[in-house]
DNA sequence: TAGAACTCGGATAAAGACTGTCCGAGATCA
DNA sequence: TGATCTCGGACAGTCTTTATCCGAGTTCTA
């Protein structure tokens, strides 16, 4: 591991890019998707990325359908999935930083029926996290895939369409 | 660890809670103060906490005196030390969500010079983090000291001024 | 000026999380 | 009814985080 990455500690699981990207393909297909094909298409490991498909399933993002012509598809249309369900479907809903309310300690410790409200440290931290949140919960799968096929020059979606009808 | 620990996953190192009241607490003191005491003060490992105050000195917000009369001491006025700098000491400076560009990989893999700007999925990811940075930038030590002290009607500060001269 | 005590600093182990993989249960189609 | 394909949860390896210790340097005192 590079020493540039060793200097990113706040880091967000893996899986949440290759879970952003499963997604916006899935729009693309009216059909299910088998994990082996979306990884297949992306270069991931096919078993790791089954892995996190589960946790987009069981948030209710995608619904899996077992047998021969199953898969996963998305159980929403795509303008109505945001960026952050999908986050926080693999990396989880909880805040990033943990008050253990180190006030209530120590030799000037605060009594508890005095801490009714979170620490402004705290405070300060779960603004800074909403406002993450929020930047977020605007942008859905359709917006990320209008803006990659805009990259591609309006190229990159059919192409996807294309590869995923004649591989089945 | 408890099921609910579980779903915290874009965590955030638990060094940040301390550091940040760390640099609060020097804010009240005009002379260094030793780990050791910040740790006893704060009910925190006192080895474990030397280590974060070291990265807080490498970053130049805290500057180390060595000594039978030393400490750690802002390097600043408490009022032109943001809380982001604080956090980017402990916990990084690098991006939390990293692209590992899986748009070149695979059967429709995109060539490298049509890669020059990132993913969308980066920059919608980029974007979110800096408004996390944003609004942590807007919040100064100096800042935090207030409300904390507001929070306890204007007694908190005060009494650890009187129990950082009272124990030196 | 020499000694002693106190401080920081980096180097050193243990625990937990993420990464990666496998095989069994269930469902679909022929 | 059987065979094939799929998902789903259970199983190791590696790495980061947590926690701790002792040595190097500095200051005060005698």
């Amino acid at each position: 591991m590079s020493e540039l990455d060793r200097l990113v500690i706040m880091k967000l699981s893996n899986g949440v890019e290759w879970a952003l990207h499963s997604c916006v393909t899935l729009s693309q297909s009216r059909e299910p998707v088998p994990a082996a094909r979306l990884a297949e298409l992306h270069g991931t490991p096919p078993a790791y990325l089954a892995k996190h498909l589960q946790a987009l399933s069981r948030a209710g993002i995608v619904r899996s359908r077992a047998g021969q012509v199953g898969g996963y598809e998305l159980t929403r249309p795509a303008a109505q999935i945001s960026a952050l369900e999908v986050v926080r479907a693999i990396d989880g809903d909880g805040p990033a930083y943990r008050c253990t309310e180190i006030r209530q300690r120590g030799p000037l410790a605060v009594p508890a029926e005095r801490c009714e409200r979170p620490c402004a440290i705290a405070r300060a931290m779960a603004a800074a996290e909403d406002a993450w949140a929020d930047a977020l919960r605007r942008v859905t799968i359709a917006d990320l895939a209008a803006r990659i096929d805009a990259d591609s020059e309006g190229t990159a979606m059919a192409a996807v369409s294309r590869w995923l009808a004649a591989t089945r």
